[in-house]
DNA sequence: TTTATTTCGGATAATATTATCCTATTTGTA
DNA sequence: TACAAATAGGATAATATTATCCGAAATAAA
């Protein structure tokens, strides 16, 4: 569904989101480690979370990544996933036809349209606190 | 959301669905032309729907791929998907994780549990021949 | 101001996906 | 039987994705 790019970077947003609510900064090295994934592969994620500043990232002795507190709860899992894989999963026709809209529809045009409404509304209403919080309580997991 | 292998496959088999009604068999390179598509490429897919019994090859002079008409209707989005992409849309983790289920879900399990469901339910119930009917139909378009 | 720490970013490598090419095999027909 | 028409399938190439490495730039603290 997801390239592992967002999956990492899905991943490494909850981490962070969760060390923010302690005013922790993260390094990638500690990131990869906690949601298993290769070290600069992750470092290079985060920078483009940083550019289109989902998180911010500071430079230099006692660094690190972290997120506004009172950013968290207004990051939609929409933001990230758009950060990395851009909005394919929106845009585009589930055929690859280059043209493909109410007026010339692909044969599954209507059939994906539910589908991906589906998962626009939910990439669009869940955020990173909610995500974060659960992890917290125990009720899911990260790894493994 | 498919690969480009499974894109390819499920418009082939529309098309080689919409001859069959005719009782024409198709080659590759009709194919391909028809649907926009690398011809050798086309070819391997049509060689894993072979494989799978999706559609039928028949070898040698006024050979061709076809599908039997009381098939057509029997035949299923899902079951092209799977021959070529595998039930990796079905299975697998949201975020790649090794271990999500319900005893152990990763942070997005329980959110993407719908998307899937509607995927699956989807490609499950909407038929070779419904999509074929309507392009016959005009109302869908396989290229462009 | 020097040093240690840490992210940034370019270059490169490994792997997976997509695409092409060429030959073998099958089958209908003259 | 010989030939032509077609799919099957192996080998290879091109491209995209995933992953690694290393030096540059920034920053805090000694």
């Amino acid at each position: 569904m997801f390239s592992k790019a967002c999956e990492y970077g899905i991943k490494a947003a909850i981490f962070i989101a969760i060390n923010s609510f302690e005013n922790r900064r993260v390094s990638p090295k500690e990131i990869s480690e906690e949601i298993d994934s290769p070290q600069a592969f992750t470092a290079k994620i985060l920078q483009a979370l940083v550019r289109h500043n989902v998180v911010k990232s500071v430079r230099g002795a006692h660094g690190g990544f972290e997120i506004d507190k009172d950013k968290i709860a207004k990051t939609k899992l929409s933001q990230i996933v758009y950060a990395i894989d851009g909005d394919s999963i929106y845009k585009g026709c589930g055929l690859g036809l280059h043209t493909c809209d109410e007026n010339r529809p692909c044969p599954v045009h209507n059939k994906f349209k539910v589908v991906r409404e589906e998962l626009r509304a939910m990439l669009e209403n869940t955020s990173l606190e909610q995500l974060a919080l659960d992890i917290k309580s125990g009720v899911t997991f990260l790894k493994l």
